[in-house]
DNA sequence: AGGAAATATCTGACTACTCAGATACTGTTG
DNA sequence: CAACAGTATCTGAGTAGTCAGATATTTCCT
């Protein structure tokens, strides 16, 4: 694991390169494939499908915009147009923040907390059908809890490379 | 795990929901912030990267653009001008197929031998550094284990997806 | 062989991001 | 309290992807 680098055969070889070439793939195909899903039958992309979350875990007065751009890897100029869009499509309602006057809140409308619920039927039952009832019943446990690691170690080293 | 999902808080405090957003939103923002550090340390970004590695796995006659379409999650479009940008930047070439005048094979310059060479050091670097480092010695192999299981999973969980 | 269907790549039009700069506030400090 | 650095959001311009349609060539079927 520890050998010079010298060609770019060895550089694409290299053990570390492969294994986490191969994990991000992985993880970012299946955040692709899911995403579509959700997109084809619910009409919302992905990072809509976050926003809704993000907005159902907070409470009646909504969040600051910069609390989202916070959550997701996106910048506050991004994050402006996609509330903009998701107000277009009755989503989120923007209002006035009470304790900053230069900030907005957002929060679900009725019909951005029904596509919240309506999305999330919708990834569970993908996520079950497709990725966990194949595994054997007893794999779950040990595949949750993998999850949960590699979660907490790759959230541990984005906090270290900033 | 069976409940059903009835108001938007439940959905987004569905554990299925909790923890596939979590263990994708850490790998993306790895990605993301990997992706980033090369680009600042040796100037293509993390795509490009992904070509440079592609090609360098290949023998010398190169590979055809679909093949790079296949491996990653882009259209052929997009391919092309990914190419195109490669091209204009002298890391890669663009040759007549022998075996098919449709298409075309694309190779690695001597340029984009070095800097597949340059872009993985500086990748392996940081891993090390930001990643595992951190973890103590022992757990290195526990953790590659782990990485090799999840992203065979979710490479089969797509595969069913699709 | 002759022609239909499939495949590889390229391109125009569109979309959704990024970055940097503008604006409007807030908070701190002398 | 006046000035100034800092923060929240928005916007213009640029970039890199998507999709769908065009073109050239291959493959398959009869």
């Amino acid at each position: 694991m520890g050998e010079a680098i010298g060609s770019a055969k060895e550089a694409a070889g290299n053990e570390l390169v492969v294994a986490f070439g191969r994990f991000l793939g992985a993880a970012n195909r299946l955040e692709h494939v899911l995403g579509r899903a959700i997109e084809e039958a619910c009409g919302i992309s992905h990072l809509m499908f976050e926003v809704l979350l993000i907005l159902a875990r907070a409470d009646e007065a909504g969040l600051p915009m910069r609390a989202i751009s916070r959550e997701q890897v996106l910048t506050t100029g991004g994050v402006t147009r996609l509330i903009d869009r998701m107000e277009a499509a009755g989503l989120v309602e923007r209002g006035a923040n009470p304790d900053d006057r230069r900030g907005r809140m957002v929060r679900l409308t009725a019909a951005g907390e029904a596509k919240a619920v309506e999305a999330s039927r919708v990834h569970v039952e993908n996520i079950r059908r497709y990725f966990l009832e194949p595994l054997p019943a007893e794999h779950h446990d040990v595949f949750a809890e993998d999850l949960r690691i590699l979660s907490r170690s790759a959230g541990d080293a984005v906090g270290r490379l900033r």
